[in-house]
DNA sequence: GTTGAGCGTT
């Protein structure tokens, strides 16, 4: 089981590596993805990172606050998203 | 060559 957490207030030159290894220094990391403009290509500035089911909360008390590259980050649960159909 | 509140592709 896994559960998709949103990662805010991302540094433009944040790269999934590095959200996956502030991620993987403190719960386990099953996938890192982070939103890119689909026009340029740049970072959006937010990504999203999945992580056990019972590490989410840990990843979120462990991560949510902390500073990457000088910008605090802002972690929570990532907002289910509609099935489609 | 920029910007900064916000929830994403098959």
């Amino acid at each position: 089981m896994a559960k998709t957490l949103y990662v805010g207030n991302l540094p433009w030159a944040t790269t999934e590596e590095e959200l996956a290894r502030a991620f993987a220094a403190h719960v386990k990391v099953l996938s890192c993805r982070i939103i890119t403009d689909r026009q340029t290509g740049r970072s959006r500035g937010f990504g999203f990172v999945e992580v056990e089911d019972a590490d989410a909360e840990r990843a979120v008390a462990a991560m949510n606050g902390t500073t990457l590259e000088g910008r605090p980050l802002v972690v929570n649960e990532a907002r289910p998203r509609p099935a489609r159909f």
